[in-house]
RNA sequence: GGAGGGGUAGCGAAGAGGCUAAACGCGGUUGACUGUAAAUCAAUUCCUUCGGGUUCGGCAGUUCGAAUCUGCCCCCCUCCA
């Protein structure tokens, strides 16, 4: 195992401190556990990610965070960009000072805002002008220009600029998107310059099984640091999802971390744990958590229900997060409904702990080749068809 | 005692003869949220066995038709004595 860890690190030519350990594979699935080894620390996979697109995990501290076990957390460069801009958190020393957070850090290129602001932006080969949302300065994001803001901010693992291509699209247009993703990727990847920072290639490629194939192996011939599969969760039927999954994972490489981007629902974490992803990352905790929806081992709850009213239980009587051991739903109720600050502050707490926790018990079941009996258990109790 | 203003659904508040079971806001209830334009958005909120039934302080009228017009009564507020 030490003898395959020394060739990782040393057939990486891109980021100097950053490589994956891979320490056990499931008997049964293909989901592993590893080490992914970064510049700010060391993390353990496969991990679920927290989204803190604005320097920030909505509500919680970074404190907060460490504790319940996050390792690693994302930002947004279009978002740092337009507020309060790279030159200042670069100024600040980079984003891990700039918010105090010492783990390792990963952002997002923008490309999900291509997809999420389509009304405000215009696609070409060159690049994207968006209309900021904030105030409706033209914003130009080509692939070197993303990658430049990436360095300014710091993240150790950074995003190629993509496009998120919206579910359903034509055959034409998915084609066309992912050839001009690939392009972008060879562009960004050209362009970096710091040795610092792991830059990961996105596969697109929509529901369709060539193109996936094709994105998928021109990547690997750019030998990223490592790969994300894109273009999921945006409101595809659910085995459309995961096939995309399938019809990309087979052809990246063995040693390289796979990042699921923007998947946070319980099954889909499972789901893709079992296929070989290693990292994912999802704002559905924070932002549920924040309307008052919030995940237990026994299903999904809405707090703001009545029944909680004089329900004075932990909300999840299986989680050992600093919530569920001090506050009971009614009370967390109570702070819902009277719009206290606090309240959102600990259900997204719950809500970010409860994921980080299943899929430190799928670490634990993958070391003890137990996975897929840990899946079926955990999704049977939580019980909802939906996946939530 | 005199002058004026007002009583509309849980609350606030529009409406001044038919298009009104009654705008809008709050409150209530339910739901959605997946690389965060999201502390946001949507539905619902008189009763109902879904046929219909009962509403705009009360009663009595005018009218084909009244929350809206008339009379009387009951409450509330402001000002003057």
């Amino acid at each position: 195992m030490e003898n395959e860890n020394l060739e990782i690190i040393k057939n990486n030519k891109r980021c100097k401190d950053f490589y994956l350990e891979i320490t056990h594979e499931d008997k049964e699935t293909h989901a592993r556990v590893g080490l992914l080894h970064t510049p700010h620390g060391v993390f353990e996979t496969p991990m679920f990610m927290p989204v803190g697109t604005l320097a920030t995990v909505k509500t919680l501290s970074p404190e907060e965070l460490y504790d319940m076990g996050a390792q690693v957390i994302l930002a947004n460069t279009y978002h740092l960009h337009l507020r309060p801009g790279e030159d200042i958190v670069a100024k600040a020393g980079g984003v891990h000072k700039f918010m105090n957070y010492k783990n390792a850090m990963l952002t997002d290129s923008g490309g999900f805002q291509v997809f999420s602001l389509a009304k405000k932006r215009d696609i070409k080969e060159e690049g994207v002008t968006f209309k900021s949302h904030l105030n409706g300065d033209k914003i130009f994001f080509s692939p070197e220009i993303v990658i430049g803001i990436e360095e300014k901010i710091g993240a150790d693992i950074i995003m190629s600029f993509d496009e998120c291509i919206p579910y359903p699209s034509s055959y034409e247009y998915v084609k066309n998107s992912t050839l001009r993703t690939i392009r972008w990727a060879k562009r960004g990847l050209d362009a970096k310059t710091r040795t610092d920072q792991a830059l990961f290639g996105i596969v697109q490629g929509g529901e369709f099984e060539d193109l996936r194939e094709m994105c998928a192996k021109e990547l690997v011939k750019m030998d990223f640091d490592g790969y994300s599969i894109g273009g999921t969760s945006i409101g595809e039927p659910k085995d459309v999802c995961y096939k995309m999954i399938d019809y990309a994972i087979k052809y990246l490489p063995y040693d390289k971390p796979r990042y699921l981007m923007g998947v946070g629902s319980l099954d889909y974490i499972l789901g893709a744990i079992e296929k070989g992803v290693d990292m994912m990352d999802c704002v559905l905790p924070t932002r549920i958590a924040r309307h008052g929806t919030l995940m237990t081992h026994n299903g999904r709850i809405n707090i703001k229900n009545t029944k909680y009213k004089e329900d004075f239980t932990p909300l999840d009587p299986e989680c050992n997060c600093y919530t569920c051991r001090n506050y009971t739903r009614a009370y967390l109720r109570h702070l819902y409904v009277a719009d206290e600050t606090f309240g959102k502050r600990l259900l997204s707490l719950h809500n970010t702990a409860f994921l980080l926790e299943i899929t430190k018990g799928a670490r634990e079941a993958i070391k003890e080749n137990r996975f897929k009996e840990y899946k079926e258990e955990v999704l049977r109790k939580y019980g909802d068809a939906r996946g939530f």
